[in-house]
DNA sequence: AGGTGCTGTGTGACTTAGTCACATACATGG
DNA sequence: CCATGTATGTGACTAAGTCACACAGCACCT
């Protein structure tokens, strides 16, 4: 249950209410968290799985603005709840969720009583705004090729493992279209620097791809 | 003084802190508020004048994340001090700025003290992360003379006013390069809907103009 | 007036991205 | 082994960004 690293410094009275006052909830794979522009009802701590949080274009594109992981919550959720405003994007659940779910008023008393508490969610916002500030540099300022490489070489980790991912997927990561994705990937196996399969891709060459990432 | 709402429900402790611990600052058009990934030195609220909050790209190309006004503070450097982390952006002062400074453990203090100055702090977070989302929606879904166009429209706000701004600062606003913004500005004035000159242009059929933001 | 420079704008040719319409390919369950 | 849905391939076209360079407007100087 420590998954929360903030929570290793709680005294036990943050802890007992802690837990008191939040509930369990569980989600499946493909369940909405948030539709854009609801409000939202309750704020939830992820403590394990991972969330995708997207905006989506009228022509159907989307883009990822950044995942959520195990000791992380919707911060989006947090700073709607705390102004009260609507929220401005997507939200679902990619692999599932255990999480404890929050209510608004709670959010909001722990936020006035506990430092602790406080801080985690400045830091999340913090986070937060910046992975978005990098999202804004990637798509107006690099090349979709370069950001492609860049991509396939962080979902693989150093490892040698296969990327279990449609290219539509990918392209709606990226924030470009599916054709432009499949195009590039192409390229890339044609140079010798990946292998492609339906629905998944390895990657061959590592260091070319490096390169590939470079300006 | 009294131009930050949020003080208005301050009770007197706080108010005479907040006199007694900022600083007042004067900064000059074009002065450098904080550069990219240096660690802030003090919070500056705004008083009267404006600066803007950018992203440089390695080619030279400029993206307007937003900009702040009088009763605004950056927050990307509040969020900067209560995380300690580097600010990845550039801010500039737009147009003669007087400001309150405050050091960063001021600030903390203030925020474990102060409720007021802590919803303070996340209103402005929420919003600031709020508009660089929007940003992210525009550039990755909207074409260029579309937000060109909303661009226009939002400067001239209702009045029959000519916007002054070269075409290279409109770029740099709207993320993309001074030809494209060139081209389509001779396009509208073509069209009737504008009227440009050197350094500046005004709208005459601000109607049409509405027309051509529409997807 | 003429000259010198700086800044701002215009333009064509070219590359990169995104769109649209459609053609295959692959996988799975009848 | 066929039918269906999903995934991918492709060409033609439009939109956007880059590069190189021409030229125009304005200020400042004599």
């Amino acid at each position: 249950m420590q998954q929360f690293p903030f929570l290793q410094q709680a005294d036990g009275t943050f802890l007992e209410r802690f837990l008191a006052q939040s509930q369990p909830v569980g989600l499946k794979q493909g369940d909405p968290i948030c539709d854009q522009g609801v409000l939202c009802q309750h704020l939830a701590l992820i403590v394990s799985g991972t969330a995708r949080v997207y905006k989506l274009g009228e022509s159907g594109r989307e883009i990822t603005l950044y995942r959520l992981g195990s000791g992380e919550s919707c911060i989006l959720t947090a700073s709607c709840i705390v102004s009260g405003s609507p929220f401005p994007a997507f939200a679902v659940c990619e692999q599932d969720i255990q999480a404890l779910a929050i209510h608004p008023g709670v959010v909001r008393q722990w936020t006035d009583e506990f430092p602790l508490w406080r801080n985690y969610l400045f830091g999340l916002i913090s986070d937060r705004l910046g992975d978005v500030i990098s999202v804004i540099e990637e798509i107006a300022f690099r090349r979709v090729d370069r950001r492609l490489a860049d991509y396939l070489l962080q979902r693989a980790g150093g490892r040698r493992q296969s990327i279990k991912a449609t290219h539509q997927a990918i392209a709606s990561d990226l924030g470009t279209s599916r054709e432009v994705v499949s195009r590039i990937l192409k390229d890339f196996e044609h140079q010798g620097l990946i292998a492609v399969s339906r629905g998944q891709l390895q990657i061959s060459d590592a260091a070319g791809l490096a390169k590939k990432t470079l300006d």
